[in-house]
RNA sequence: GGAGAGAUGGCCGAGAGGUCGAAGGCGCCUGACUCGAAAUCAGGUGUGGGCAUCGCUCACCGGGGGUUCGAAUCCCUCUCUCUCCGCCA
């Protein structure tokens, strides 16, 4: 299972396709040749690898990649070989005692040979940008015990926790009741930013900040690393990540090389990005609160009402680095971590293994954790815990070295919502209100609201 | 924004057109010594690709381009880091 994951690190077509002055790659030593590796499993085990990806359903095409595979192989031998000559034709030049004659000779032999070499070059590359191309928009293998299925209809509830509560009276949707206390005010934030926004008033936006705090501490208490970081990336930790290049439409541009984040896992798994981890350090768990910006296109119509669906929204992100022997263990502390949130909380909720059709691109494997929302009556995702396996740590070349003078290896990478702040809120004003509009906070948040035990 | 300096393997650090995948050191591995360990001594130790199943070969010295028969080394360019000055939350 090891070698599971597909895409490549192929960063190099996509750096060639870059603006030339507009480069940025601090530190850059990308294991250029780790690309290969990763064609080399989907050439060896291509009828796996095909049906494996067959099960997401889509249009994933990677039978041009068997020819591409042999044709680069050849032109990477014709390369070779001329170089090799080359070289030696190169000596002739420091053997004791060549006349001018003989280096004029010598030159024009060795110059005619650069040409053949530039070609052949030429060559390589464009098999390597075509290879490039297609493994980097190849999602990445479902793991065998993501069940097979082509939508939503197909996930596997595994386990409920709390019931579903039950209000002896009418129960409102999240908007009626935020908009009713004035603390979630659509109107301004239609003013200020246009459509899907939301703007937090007076208990609304010292609940986000309590709930903020809230799980953190809790996140750091179990172990996890507090970081705050950026909310613009470059586009290597896009690409590294997985957004990009196929899911460009998604995402905000900031600049041409710049890109607002659409969830912290971005820039907290890229921290170690082109580097060699310490196998004794590994796991490696981080938490970080941040805001999270998307455009949400094509879910035009969808959750139009409320904030279900923003193009900004904030989340606490919980990110793991593990060695693949550890990740399966990981991911589910992760969900458990996560899980932890909504206990405290008292909010009901289900966990969901994904099915292969609903998987993330670049997720192996994905737990939703859905929270129960007496307003809309039905579960709704809160949380979404993936493990990519080594998917994203090929992209990003993420190594550590499993014991002194061994091989490096790809890491595996997780992350999962712990958990989303914004749907928390919804829950929370659907769960806990009351028959007069007001809404209660749950005991566990009540120190971080300031003495606040009723929204009214 | 202005002026300089720099970017080399897991880390530190030499190298200034060919004999450099790259001295030296640290770290690590193996062996010797030891009851064992430390210290010491000897040897080994980068990452990928291609062919091949002793092994051979190619690439990689921040990114991209150029000069040259040949570039870690020369030129251009971009990015980043550091120092100084200015400005600023």
């Amino acid at each position: 299972m090891a070698a599971a994951a597909v895409a490549a690190a192929a960063v190099l077509a996509l750096r060639r396709r870059r603006r030339p002055g507009r480069t940025s790659r601090p530190g850059a030593r990308v294991a250029r040749g780790g690309v290969m590796l990763d064609l080399k499993y989907v050439v060896e085990h291509f009828d796996e690898v095909a049906a494996r990806l067959g099960t997401r359903g889509g249009n994933v095409d990677v039978q041009p990649l068997r020819d591409l595979a042999d044709r680069r192989r050849a032109l990477v031998t014709e390369r070779d070989n001329l170089r090799r000559d080359q070289k030696a034709v190169s000596d002739g030049f420091r053997q004791p005692g060549v006349t001018p004659e003989r280096r004029e000779e010598l030159r024009a032999k060795s110059k005619a040979m650069g040409e053949r070499i530039a070609a052949a070059e030429t060559g390589v590359g464009q098999v390597e940008a075509r290879i490039s191309d297609i493994l980097m928009n190849t999602p990445n293998l479902p793991q065998p015990s993501t069940p097979v299925g082509t939508s939503a209809d197909d996930n596997v509830v595994v386990r409920t926790v709390g019931e579903p509560r039950r209000l002896d009276f009418q129960a409102k949707e999240h908007w009626e009741i935020g908009e009713a206390l004035g603390i979630l005010d659509f109107e301004a934030a239609r003013k200020v930013s246009g459509a899907r926004f939301v703007l937090y008033r007076d208990a609304g936006a010292r609940l986000e900040r309590a709930l903020a705090s809230f799980m953190l501490d809790l996140h750091v208490s179990r172990g996890y690393r507090e970081v705050l970081p950026p909310y613009v990336v470059l586009r290597d930790c896009m690409v590294g990540t997985g957004q990009l290049p196929k899911f460009f439409e998604e995402a905000y541009v900031a600049t041409d090389d710049l890109f607002l984040i659409p969830t912290a896992e971005v820039p907290v798994t890229n921290i170690h990005r082109e580097e060699m981890l310490d196998a004794a350090r590994l796991p490696i768990n981080y938490v970080a609160y941040s805001a999270c910006f998307r455009r949400e296109a094509g879910s035009h119509g969808k959750d139009v009402k409320g904030m279900t669906r923003v193009h900004q929204f904030q989340k606490v992100e919980l990110v793991k680095f593990a060695t693949p022997e550890a990740s399966y263990e990981e991911h589910e502390k992760l969900v458990a971590d996560a899980e932890e949130v909504l206990k405290r909380l008292d909010l009901p909720y289900r966990v969901v293994s994904l099915c292969s059709g609903d998987l993330g691109f670049s997720a192996s494997k994905c737990y939703d954790i859905e929270v129960w929302l007496p307003g809309q009556a039905a579960y709704r995702e809160i949380s979404s815990c993936s493990n990519f396996e080594d998917f994203q740590a090929r992209r990003a070349s993420i190594r550590y070295r499993p014991a002194p003078g061994e091989k490096p290896r790809f890491v595996h990478t997780l992350n999962g919502s712990g958990v989303a702040i914004g749907r928390t809120i919804i829950a929370l004003l659907e769960n806990c209100q009351q028959a007069d509009g007001s809404v209660v906070i749950p005991p566990a948040l009540r120190p971080y609201m300031g003495g606040i035990e009723v929204i009214r």
